[in-house]
DNA sequence: TTGTAAATGCAACGCCGTTGCAATAATTTT
DNA sequence: AAAATTATTGCAACGGCGTTGCATTTACAA
């Protein structure tokens, strides 16, 4: 279970107003154990659930560096909680994340990522996205 | 330039009907010098621009191991000619893409790619998805 | 050359991202 | 505590893209 106190106080440490639809999509956020959702996902366990609201709410999301945008496959967006240290704007994605093939189930993976690829020279990279696919622990 | 030889040759070892459209397609994609390209930008090039066809005939060339689909940022797929050793239904994707945040140019890395990320234990991974982003030389 | 199987071109549906705008709610100021 | 300010919500609506069905045309094989 999430607690009231902490969905709060994290709304309000990133300076997003408290509102029950944003409580909500936080508390659905909170309670997923690390699991990516998408817009979809969000939509089916909302009271009240808008699309549009929610579409502005991930962003609003996004921008203030609570969540961030996990593997997106075949063009269906996946949220997830960003860890602590994410900061508005400047989010720190260094990590992975695995997607399943039949069921869509998203998890950010934690633990050790080491990547080793280099760009062209005359190129700067900015960020790197490392998406694993395959099956599930269920779906195997 | 692309030799029309080596183009029908390309789509007869693929078992793909040597259609004036598939040839179009598939001439872009050699000329493009392992450069990731999108619908749009194929339509853009195309005599007879049909989207429907291209979707179809981008499925196809994807199926028979031809492309394969590179980054894809905001839902917008772009694919790429496969190496030599893509075979049907059996893609070699392991290597990495790199997409410019501002002008969406997406290239195929060659070169050396190392990845290390575990996915939690009763997972199986199948496939690994690299994507650096950052600005291409032109847009720096 | 004829038959068969695949590719094409068209209409059409649905999902999703996105924007504008008026109404409502949360925060700040007096 | 009430008024003013600012952000959020909910609605209509547009556009892009993936996708499918179907009739027509084309490529390949017999």
């Amino acid at each position: 279970m999430v607690r009231e106190e902490d969905i709060l106080q994290k709304l309000e440490s990133h300076q997003l107003r408290k509102t029950a639809f944003r409580k909500e999509v936080l508390e659905l956020f909170m309670a997923s154990e690390g699991e990516a959702l998408s817009n979809q996902e969000l939509e089916s366990q909302l009271d009240n659930p808008d699309r549009i609201t929610l579409y502005r709410t991930l962003k609003a999301f996004e921008d203030k560096g609570l969540i961030h945008l996990a593997a997106d496959n075949g063009g269906i967006s996946r949220y997830a909680l960003c860890l602590a240290d994410c900061t508005t704007h400047a989010h720190h994605d260094q990590h992975a994340h695995f997607q399943c093939r039949t069921c869509g189930k998203t998890i950010c993976l934690e633990g050790e990522v080491v990547i080793r690829a280099q760009a062209p020279v005359g190129f700067k990279v900015e960020r790197e996205n490392l998406t694993l696919e395959g099956l599930c622990d269920e779906c195997l």
